[in-house]
RNA sequence: GGUCCGGUAGUUCAAUUUGGUUAGAGCACCUGCCUGUCACGCAGGAAGUUGCGAGUUCGAGUCUCGUCCGGACCGCCA
C-alpha cells in the first residue's frame, strides 16, 4: 500500500502516468453511467472518473464509495476535455481514471459534513475535533502555526541559542495564577505544581552559563477561560544574559519581522514604535492599545477646572480625572445605543457615563446644560470636534477613567467597523509599573512577577511610594492583544530580598519558597533578562481567527472541559488510594 | 462566584411574538432513474425524549423555577 503521489500534486506534467492515491472520499457524485469520486488528503484534492466503459466490475464497485471512506486508487492521470476544466482547483486540468481501488475503512456518516463554508455547533465540533481538523481552515491553521514553530527554531538556532527543556512538575509558587497540582505518590500530602511558565528554572539557566536559551514551552494556569486563554498554554520562552532592555526589545523585534515575512509575506516597518504605559494608559485607556485605529481619550481635567457640573467638580477636588472620548459621527446613536454604553461603563466599574453631542457649532443632549461657553470653546478645540460628533466623558478615579473609556473605545471601533481588519499594528509598551496595589491581598503584588528589576533611578523610592517605582519591563502588543512580555530581571540577592520586602513576604517565606533561587543569585549570577511569547495568541492573529481554539489542536471548551475525551475525569478509588488523597 | 445569549430531525434553521390540529424546510442519509459532473440533476422515502427535571394550565417546543451543556463578558489571569 504505497502510494505514489499526493491527491494535491498531480497536474498537466503528470499526463499518461500511473499513480497510486490515497485518501479520504471528500465528494461522490454519481451520474447514472459515470462516477466521479473526489480524493483529499491534507495536501489537496483530485477527481477520480469511474467509467464502465473502461472496467464495468470496477465501475459497479465504486457505487458503495461514500464521503469520508478512506481508499486507495490506482488509475491514470489523464487530461480532462477543455470544457471540462475546473478553474476552482488546483488539479482541475487533470482526472484520474481509476482502473482499481481498495477500500481501506469504510466510514460512518458523519455527524457533520466535512465541508468549508459551514456553519457547525461548537460544541459538535470539539466533540468530534478529529473531524473538525480534517476542515481546510483548521488544517491551515495547524500549518501555519507547524511554520512558525520551524521558523521560531529556526531563527534561534541560526543565533545561538541553545534549547533546553524545563520540568513539568515543579515546586507551587502562589504568587500569581492558581496552580493546577498533581500530587506525590510517594510523599503522601505533598503536591508538585505545573509551571505557570518556566521562570525560575530559565534564571537558574542563566546563572549556569547558557546565556542565550529558549524553548517552546508549555504552561498551565487555572484560571477561567476567555476567547484568548486556554488553562493550558504555549509560551515561546527566551533569557538572555548581559543584555538590557533594547537587546531584548530588538531579538524580539526580528522575531516577529521574520514570522511576518515568512508566514504572510507583510514587511514590517522597523523600529517597531514604543509607547510607555502611562502614555499607552492616558491615550487609549490600556496597557496593550489596538493601534490599528484612533479615536484617542483625552484629559480634560484642565478645561473643567470650574465646572458647574457636580459629578465633574467632585471628582476633581478628590483627585479624580476626566477624559473623553470622541465618536464620529455619533450624534446618530439612539437613546438605546447609549443607554447601553452607559451601563456597560457601569458594568466595568464606572460609577456613569456622561455624554453630549456637537450639532451645527453647538453641543446638545446629555449634560450639554452643565458645559460653559468657554469650556465650549475649549473642547471643540481640545477634542479637534466636527459636526454631529458624540462625546462620551469618564469621570472617576485615575485607573478608572481611563480603563473604562479604553474599553468602550474598542467594543465601539468593532461595533462602527473602524478596525481595518487586515493591518497589523505591533507596538512595544515600556516602563510598566513595578507593583500595584491589590485590595483584596492589602499589599503590594508584582505587575509582572517578583523577579522584574526595577528601573535604577526609582529604586530610592521603593520604601516610600512604591506605586511610583518603574520595572524594567515590557511587552509586545499588536492589534490590541499582548503578544508577548518580558523584563530585565533581579540578579543580585541584596535587590531580590528588596523586592520580598516591598511585596511583605518576610525573610522565612521568601527563603521557604524562593530560597533556591535566592542562593543561585550569590554564586555568580550574571545580569540576565528575557521575554516569552504567547505562541497560541500570535498564531491566532495570524491566522485571523476568532478564537485560541481555533489555533489548538483539542482545545477545552470555557468551562475547561474536553468534550472529545471529556477530561477531566473521575479516577478509581485504587487511585486515589495510592495517593492517599479522600474526597470530601 | 456573577451577568447576558443560546440548546428543536444526523446537521443548519423555522415554528416561541399572542400557549391550541399531525413540530416544518434546506443540506446530509436511504431507494430508484440518469455517461461529463465538480454545491451534479430528477423522483420518492426514512428521520424528533424540542438538553434534562419539576411546576403552572383543559392544553407547554412556546410561560415559571431548577439543573446540565455551549458561547461572550465581569471578577480572576504575578
Amino acid at each position: 500500500m504505497t502510494r505514489t503521489h499526493t491527491c494535491g500534486a498531480l497536474n498537466k506534467k503528470n499526463l499518461g502516468q500511473k499513480v497510486v492515491l490515497t485518501g479520504w472520499v471528500n465528494k461522490w457524485r454519481d451520474l447514472g453511467g459515470l462516477i466521479f469520486i473526489d480524493l483529499r488528503d491534507r495536501y489537496g484534492k483530485v477527481q477520480t472518473v469511474f467509467n464502465p466503459e473502461e472496467n464495468a466490475e470496477v465501475y459497479e464497485q465504486a457505487k458503495a464509495l461514500r464521503s469520508e471512506d478512506v481508499v486507495e486508487i490506482k488509475g491514470t492521470v489523464s487530461a480532462r476535455p477543455d470544457t471540462m476544466i475546473n478553474q476552482e482547483m488546483k488539479t482541475g486540468e487533470i482526472e484520474i481514471a481509476a482502473s482499481s481501488f481498495r477500500i481501506l475503512n469504510k466510514a460512518k456518516t458523519t455527524p457533520f459534513e466535512i465541508l468549508d463554508d459551514i456553519e457547525i455547533n461548537e460544541e459538535l465540533r470539539l466533540k468530534y475535533r478529529y473531524l473538525d481538523l480534517r476542515r481546510s481552515s483548521l488544517q491551515r491553521n495547524l500549518l501555519v502555526r507547524s511554520n512558525v514553530y520551524h521558523i521560531i527554531r529556526d531563527y534561534f538556532y541560526k543565533n545561538e541559542f541553545l534549547e533546553i527543556e524545563t520540568p513539568i512538575l515543579m515546586k507551587s509558587t502562589p504568587e500569581g495564577a492558581r496552580d493546577f497540582l498533581v500530587p506525590s505518590r510517594n510523599y503522601p500530602g505533598r503536591f508538585y505544581a505545573l509551571p505557570q511558565s518556566p521562570q525560575t528554572y530559565k534564571q537558574l539557566l542563566m546563572v549556569a552559563g547558557f546565556d542565550r536559551y529558549f524553548q517552546v514551552v508549555k504552561c498551565f494556569r487555572d484560571e477561567d477561560l476567555r476567547r484568548d486563554r486556554q488553562p493550558e498554554f504555549t509560551q515561546r520562552d527566551v533569557e538572555m544574559s548581559f543584555v538590557d532592555e533594547n537587546d531584548i526589545i530588538r531579538i524580539g523585534s526580528e522575531l516577529v519581522q521574520k514570522v511576518f515575512k515568512e508566514v504572510l509575506d507583510i514587511s514590517m516597518e522597523m523600529p517597531i514604535k514604543r509607547l510607555t504605559f502611562k502614555e499607552a494608559f492616558e491615550r487609549f485607556g490600556s496597557d496593550k492599545p489596538d493601534l490599528r485605529f484612533g479615536m484617542e481619550i483625552h484629559r480634560l481635567n484642565e478645561v473643567f477646572t470650574n465646572s458647574d457640573f457636580n459629578v465633574f467638580s467632585s471628582v476633581l477636588a478628590s483627585d479624580g480625572e476626566i477624559a473623553a472620548l470622541v465618536v464620529k459621527n455619533g450624534a446618530d446613536f439612539s437613546r438605546k445605543k447609549i443607554d447601553k454604553l452607559i451601563d456597560r461603563a457601569k458594568e466595568l466599574g464606572a460609577k456613569g457615563l456622561a455624554y453630549w453631542k456637537y450639532q451645527q457649532g453647538e453641543f446638545s443632549a446629555g449634560i450639554s446644560k452643565f458645559i460653559s461657553n468657554i469650556e465650549t470653546e475649549q473642547l471643540i478645540a481640545l477634542l479637534g470636534l466636527h459636526d454631529n460628533d458624540l462625546i462620551l466623558s469618564a469621570a472617576d478615579t485615575y485607573e478608572t477613567t481611563f480603563s473604562v473609556l479604553g474599553q468602550l473605545r474598542l467594543e465601539i471601533a468593532e461595533e462602527t467597523g473602524l478596525i481595518p481588519q487586515d493591518a497589523f499594528a505591533f507596538l512595544w509598551v515600556t516602563d510598566f509599573p513595578l507593583l500595584e496595589y491589590s485590595e483584596e491581598e492589602g499589599r503590594y503584588m508584582a505587575r509582572h512577577h517578583p523577579f522584574t528589576s526595577p528601573q535604577e533611578q526609582d529604586l530610592e523610592l521603593l520604601d516610600a511610594h512604591p506605586e511610583k517605582v518603574k520595572a524594567r519591563a515590557y511587552d509586545l502588543v499588536l492589534n490590541g492583544s499582548e503578544i508577548a512580555g518580558g523584563s530585565i530581571r533581579i540578579h543580585t540577592k541584596e535587590m531580590q530580598e528588596k523586592m520580598f520586602a516591598a511585596l511583605k513576604i518576610d525573610k522565612e517565606e521568601a527563603k521557604q519558597k524562593f530560597g533556591f533561587l535566592m542562593e543561585a543569585l550569590e554564586y555568580g549570577a550574571p545580569p540576565h533578562g528575557g521575554i516569552a511569547f504567547g505562541l497560541d495568541r500570535l498564531v491566532m492573529l495570524l491566522v485571523n481567527a476568532d478564537s485560541i481554539r481555533d489555533v489548538i489542536a483539542f482545545p477545552k471548551t470555557s468551562s475547561a472541559l474536553s468534550l472529545m475525551d471529556e477530561a477531566p475525569s473521575a479516577v478509581s478509588q485504587a487511585q486515589l488510594d495510592e495517593l492517599k488523597i479522600k474526597l470530601s
